[in-house]
DNA sequence: ACCTGAACACCGTTCAAGT
DNA sequence: ACCTGAACACCGTTCAAGT
């Protein structure tokens, strides 16, 4: 990576940090650059490049092997050591502390495949977990695209608002009464609760643990389960 | 809905569904409508308001007691009839199939509260579903979050690319010799295979189905499982 | 009550020109 | 090799004015 288009990336994701991602604009990056809008071409490509480098060099950053010079940034995930639970929750949480952190990454992470190198490398982190937890091989594609998609989704949601905030538990009250909403209607004492985001992720994630041990028995066995396509030991 | 806010909408989605959300100006909507682009305004709020609109008749749509009027859209979610594994899917396919045919309301469901009336009533589906599945009450509303979350970011990450197009698959192979990617370098008979995304959507919906299910009976159980918080059977 | 027209402060990107 | 300046075709939104 030439040195003034890393200059440039970290400029655009200090901007978006500061006043989210409505404020990147060739211009205002380039002003903050000190430089004239078209000088930045060369080095970027268009608008949509350099939303695809910010991201990349947020992904680069959240695999750096732990204190390379991410000041400020959330902990790497962890490499492949330790027990494949431990590693999964490690990626996840790094993943989640990301979009934390970078809010407007939230809505790129859905849009661009997920083949620049780091994110390969982010992807290998969670095939060899899902091998090492006895997850059958042809499964364990799937499977990975399943957790990233809760991961990427879970803090996404959370970042963009999808999950609501504090007011909202009141908004569904009015129609309760006309016995349009019989599931709220049956749960009102769990939906008065304020919801611990903390919890609720490592509750999924403590779930999802709970399916890949499900699909790894499985695999194993030589009775297949009632659900899923064909597939074999791999 | 006044008459005039509604066909602005419909506008706004057609020219969406045609030209991409980028297309979708103030200016543009104005023209098509055959209206100033200041008219629109009394009608709509402003351009966020807009695409909350847009996203909000969306949902109105899928929520439909099945043939009302919502031509060459797809099949409604089905009502509280039935058995809840079969009542789960249909809603999932429903809102795989809206994200499908509007692929640009996908990064728009992450950015909103889902309290719109509409968005509360797909909610009580899932919630009732859940319910009947024997899941405790407290476990409920982080499950609907989940589920929710899959279904949407699997649609999104399809829709947007997340997932890849044909050519990726031959992305990694640089990385393998280095040896950077042990866990591809495990799978590759399984990696070389082109995806149906259909087939992984229902396994998706399968494996969730067993996750429900194992959670229904640790609830129903006096032994609580080794994962999770502390819950209460509701 | 409903709509228009001019204006303001912005965009991304092109092109030809400078050093 | 690297950058500038003017220009083009756009934005969302304001305000005062028209009927």
């Amino acid at each position: 990576m030439p040195e003034k288009r890393a200059e440039i990336l970290d400029v655009a994701i200090a901007l978006a940090d500061e006043r989210g991602l409505a404020a990147v604009s060739m211009r205002a990056v380039a002003e903050r650059v000190g430089v004239t809008p078209m000088a930045l071409y060369p080095y970027i490509g268009n608008k949509a490049a350099l939303l695809d480098g910010m991201l990349g060099r947020l992904l680069g950053r959240l695999l750096l092997p732990a204190g390379e010079e991410a000041a400020g940034e959330p902990r790497p995930a962890a490499s492949g050591e330790g027990p494949w639970p431990d590693r999964l929750t490690a990626i996840a949480r790094s993943g989640r502390a990301m979009v934390i952190a970078h809010p407007w990454a939230a809505g790129l992470v859905f849009a661009r495949p997920a083949v620049t190198p780091d994110s390969v490398r982010a992807v290998d982190l969670l095939y060899t977990a899902l091998l090492d937890a006895g997850v059958p091989a042809p499964e364990v594609p799937r499977l990975e695209r399943m957790l990233s998609t809760v991961v990427i989704g879970f803090a996404a949601s959370e970042a963009g608002g999808r999950f609501g905030s504090e007011e909202d538990p009141r908004s569904y009250r009015g129609l309760l009464p006309s016995g349009v909403l019989p599931g709220h209607a049956r749960l009102t004492a769990s939906l008065d609760r304020r919801v611990d985001w903390d919890a609720e992720f490592e509750a999924d994630l403590a779930d999802l643990q709970v399916l890949i041990t499900a699909i790894a028995r499985r695999g194993a066995g030589p009775v297949p389960g009632p659900a899923g396509p064909g597939r074999q030991r791999g």
